[in-house]
Order: C-alpha cells, then sequence, then structure tokens
DNA sequence: CCATATCTGTGAATTTATGCGCAGGTTCTG
DNA sequence: CAGAACCTGCGCATAAATTCACAGATATGG
C-alpha cells in the first residue's frame, strides 16, 4: 500500500499545478514536492502529471485519481475535526457583501472553506446594497463602508485600493489624451472612487457609465475605455495594465459585520474565522496588488 | 494538516492491538509506529490509544477516530483500484465450504477481503457436502477432496493437519485410561478424520457423537471430552491442549474449485486470487498449527 | 532586447526517520 | 517456579528523506 501522504502531496499539486505553489502551501521544499510525486507514480505504475514548461498538469489518469483523493481528504478533515473536540458544523450562513467582492473576489476562495467544512451551506449574496443584519436578511456582511446600524459587532479587515485600468489593446490604440473613462452612473456620484476619477477626467470624457464594478471590469476588458478598480482586481487579469494617475487614490475600508447575537453560533464562528484569516492572508493584494501568492497561470485544466 | 501516511499506521495498531504485530503487517520495524503514533498524538493533541502491558488499546476517542480512518482507506483502496486500471468490481460469490472452515477459518479472514473489495458481496454457506457447481449452487468451494466432478477447475491449496484436543479442564479432570472421545455419528464412519480417531480408542469409548466439526470443537471446549480438530482451531483457542496419539493423524488436501466458465470473470478472480493468498500465508498453522501471524490477544474493544 | 520574476531540475549538505540490539516486564505453560 | 514467548521502551549507527544552493528555461514588463 503505498505512502498515504504522498496523497496529500499529489492533490495539493493538482490544485496548484505547479511544485512550488504547491510547496509553499504545504510548507516543503519544491524538490520534495517533485520526488514524492514520482515515488507516486511508481508505486501505482502510471504517470499522475504532464510535466508542462510553465508546471504540472494532470493527465487523464491523474485526474480520475483526484476524486477519490478529494473523498480521503474530506475523511482526514472529519478525522481531525473530530480529534479537536469540536463537533461537525451544519447549517446555511449567508454573506452579504458587493458584486465585486461577491463574483470577483469571494467566490473562488470560498471553495477552500467548502472543503473545510462540507456541512456549511454559504449563500453568498453579491447586493450594491447593505442588508439589514438587524431584520436577519443575511449573518455576516462584508462592506466598504463603516456600519451606520447600531447594535452591529464590527471589526476592520484591512483595506481595498484602487487605481486606474484598461486593457492592453485599448492603451495600445489610443492616446492618453483620448482617454475614454468608465464610470458609476449619476445616482451614485456619491461614491468615493467616482469622485475621484472624475478629478482625473481633465477634461476627457466619461464614455460608459454602469451601476456596479463587476460591470466596469468587463467593461474595460472589452475596451471600452479607462475604468477605476481595485488593484486585486486589475493586477490579477493579464489582459490589464494600470494607468498612471495624478493622484493617489484613497483607500476604502473593508468592514465586516455581524449581528451579536449570532456571533457565538459555531457555524457563524467558523465563517468569521474563516474571513478573518482569508482577508489577513491577502491583505498585500487587496491594499496594493502585489500578489501574496503568484497569479493563477492558466494551465490546461 | 497532519501526516497522512500517521493515519494508515494507527489504523492498522488500531486492528491489531499491539505495536509487533503491526510493524509484521507494515512492513516497518515497531519502534518505528510506536515514534509515528506517538507523533500522531501530538499532532492531534489527544491520547489513541492506553498502553497496556499486553499491547495498546484505543481510546475512547481513538475508537471514534477509527471510523474516519476506515473511511480515508476506503477512499486510498478505491484509489489504487483506479490507478490499476481495474473497474470497481461489484457483485456477489458464492462460496461453498465445509461448516469447519466456513465458521472457523474463514469468516473471520474474510473482514479484509470485505475492505479491499466493498462491493463484492460473499455468500458464505458452510455445508457438510459438496454442492454441485455446474449447477452454480455456488461460484467456488473450497473442500477437502478431490472434486470427482469434471469439467471443473481444481487447484490444490495446501493440507490441514489434525490432532487430539480437549479443554484443559477436561485433561486436568479425567485420567487418560478414562478419555472419553467425541466422533462422527455412524453415518459419516467414511470420513478419513473418523477412521483415524477409531484406531486410536484402544477400547475407550466414544463419548459423543455428532455431523459436523464445528460441534466437536464446541463439544469439546464443553469439557465433553477428546475430539479430532484440526490444528488451526486446536492451537488458537486458549482453552484448548493437545493430547499425544500414537500414530500421526493422515494430513488432508485442501481444494479450491471454481467452474471454468467463471473462473475469468473479475469478481470471482478476485476472490480466488485472495483466497490463494490467503492459504499461502496461513499455510503453516493449517498443516501443523504454528501460528504464522500471533494469536490473537483478548484486548479490551 | 535586456531585466525580472517564476518556474523546474540536480547534486551536495544536513536533518530526520528507521532499523537493530538489548533490557525489563507480563502472561502463559509445564 | 523457571523457561518460553510475547510484549514495550530506549540508545545508537545507519539509511533515507528533506532542505539548500545554484543552473537553466520560459514567460512578462519596460
Amino acid at each position: 500500500m503505498a505512502n498515504w501522504d504522498d496523497i496529500r502531496l499529489f492533490l495539493e499539486l493538482a490544485r496548484e499545478g505547479s511544485l512550488s505553489a504547491a510547496a509553499r502551501r504545504l510548507k516543503v521544499d519544491h524538490s520534495t514536492v517533485a520526488r514524492r510525486i514520482a515515488t507516486l507514480e511508481r508505486d501505482l505504475g502510471l504517470r499522475l502529471f504532464d510535466r508542462l514548461s510553465r508546471g504540472y498538469a494532470l493527465t487523464e489518469e491523474g485526474d480520475t485519481l483526484r476524486t477519490s483523493a478529494e473523498r480521503m481528504e474530506q475523511e482526514a478533515i472529519a478525522l481531525q475535526r473530530q480529534a479537536s473536540g469540536r463537533p461537525a458544523l451544519q447549517g446555511t450562513v449567508r454573506i452579504n457583501t458587493t458584486p465585486m467582492f461577491a463574483s470577483l473576489f469571494l467566490t473562488s476562495r470560498l471553495v477552500e472553506f467548502r472543503r473545510l467544512h462540507p456541512d456549511i451551506r454559504i449563500a453568498l449574496s453579491g447586493d450594491q446594497r447593505l442588508v439589514n443584519l438587524n431584520r436577519r436578511e443575511a449573518d455576516i456582511a462584508i462592506r466598504l463602508a463603516k456600519p451606520s446600524e447600531s447594535g452591529l459587532i464590527a471589526r476592520r479587515m484591512g483595506s481595498v485600493g484602487f487605481g486606474l485600468y484598461a486593457s492592453r489593446r485599448y492603451l495600445s490604440t489610443t492616446r492618453p489624451r483620448d482617454y475614454g473613462f468608465i464610470g458609476y452612473d449619476e445616482a451614485l456620484g456619491h461614491i468615493a472612487q467616482q469622485q475621484w476619477l472624475e478629478a482625473q477626467l481633465r477634461g476627457r470624457p466619461i464614455a460608459f457609465q454602469c451601476s456596479d464594478m463587476t460591470t466596469m471590469y468587463h467593461a474595460a476588458c472589452a475596451d471600452m475605455g479607462v475604468a477605476v478598480l481595485p488593484h486585486f482586481i486589475g493586477t490579477t487579469d493579464p489582459q490589464l495594465r494600470r494607468v498612471a494617475a495624478e493622484t493617489a487614490s484613497a483607500d476604502r475600508d473593508i468592514w465586516l459585520m455581524v449581528h451579536p447575537d449570532l456571533r457565538r453560533a459555531p457555524r457563524i464562528r467558523a465563517v468569521m474565522d474563516y474571513l478573518v484569516a482569508l482577508f489577513e492572508r491577502e491583505r498585500n493584494l487587496l491594499a496594493s496588488g502585489a500578489a501574496a501568492r503568484p497569479r493563477r497561470r492558466a494551465l490546461p485544466s
């Protein structure tokens, strides 16, 4: 029977797609990962990965083994949960946040949470407006403004930095003095980023208006013009490039809010703890766009 | 995340109940098992085993972790099955053998097979008479006589040795010349062991007759007298002791039979392969009662 | 086109894990 | 009660795995 621990490394490498990234997460040297994968392949008698120049990609056979490995991980996690004396958490936790955070930041990162707590269902609502936590319209909210509602627990979780971004194509076909901008529509003129954007215009036009930042992002990708986007989006997407601005944009604080009655509920605690750790880990990426972990490379999945 | 391979050792130790026995099965040194269990306990932050003088016994906490570990093992086995390209085997395999083999030898040892192939259901019938494999009354038969049915594949799988055994209590309260014997009833006088037994009587009576060997075994345990029993039973049960005989008992060959049409069916093959390996492993125990693996100790489960 | 950052691969150095032998204890047996 | 056959625990030599350090390859940005 092969070494079970090699399967753990296999899973991590399958997820990360590169020796170095997997090694970082596993806190071992990349050569260790390479060697252990090699012995696993020898034990099982088949090639699990294609060694591409840019990383390791699962072979077809490797991909079929992945699901078994993932089920194995589920049991390992269950075992450790039992060992720590915690009962299995279950229930639904509703998270309310901005459309931008919901679709471009949280969704992909909550995959790991689902693995750790398969019995907690996450309901993620991306909504422009903050729902009323006192009326239990959501359990947890992540917002860019300090709450005005009284009686909530609010915790600051770092900040998001913004900058001007446009697609490579747009920038290579347009002179700076002809730049058109992408902004919020009139109803949202009070938003900080919008006011900052207007200061950058210097007579140039707003070419496209919309009501939320994910649309701005897609508009920018579609060569529509220059948009104010969070650094974590602008630096992560290889299509986009930053445009120099006259003044630095103001950062906005990220706030996590929860109703005090719910704060101690175990499932809520589990989500909060995870979110706090997540925002801490991604602190630099959010603030300045400097990737804590390297950006995802496009590997044939 | 703890080392998954330690969990594999944990499972084996939980099953075997002693460092040395687990180490033998894992093909590592017993001190390795001890150290790895110690690190697992440290990682999980709790005591998994009670260190008794006679071995390692699961603590209550350890026992709750065992089921998770077993499910993990199921997934590991599934992964390896996929890796070897074999599809998951399923279906029922009916095994026909003597009542003695069925209840006192195979049942406990087929537990491991069930682990390896959870989708194969075993139907084990212990019957005094050999069923007709040609009529598909069973898929595989394990018998002590070479088959007379034509058209069957028969394979010799070692032999069983017999000896005289009685309970300690009986032997300590009865003089040899007063020994009463336990034998087959008249209808079964043709059986080899019965004929050998009659040669040992020297005028002493047959005190109890029955029609199969498991009953003999229970009769002997109940201080009913001296019985002809296979060594693998007599030396395994601590209640029994061997009684010297004038002549050595004849060994009987063990035959595995299967219908040639079924021989290549994957599920049948899986069972046959396992049985062949099992009988090979237990060869010495069956022939002379010398335990290949040490006898099971009674640990508080 | 060069500088930078991120990969993988390889051999030497070092840390870590394993096996071995023996001591000490317990249980079973004659 | 002595001997055999188990068991565990510990120190030490050695084998094995891991890290370290550096080289080469490949994209990316200015």
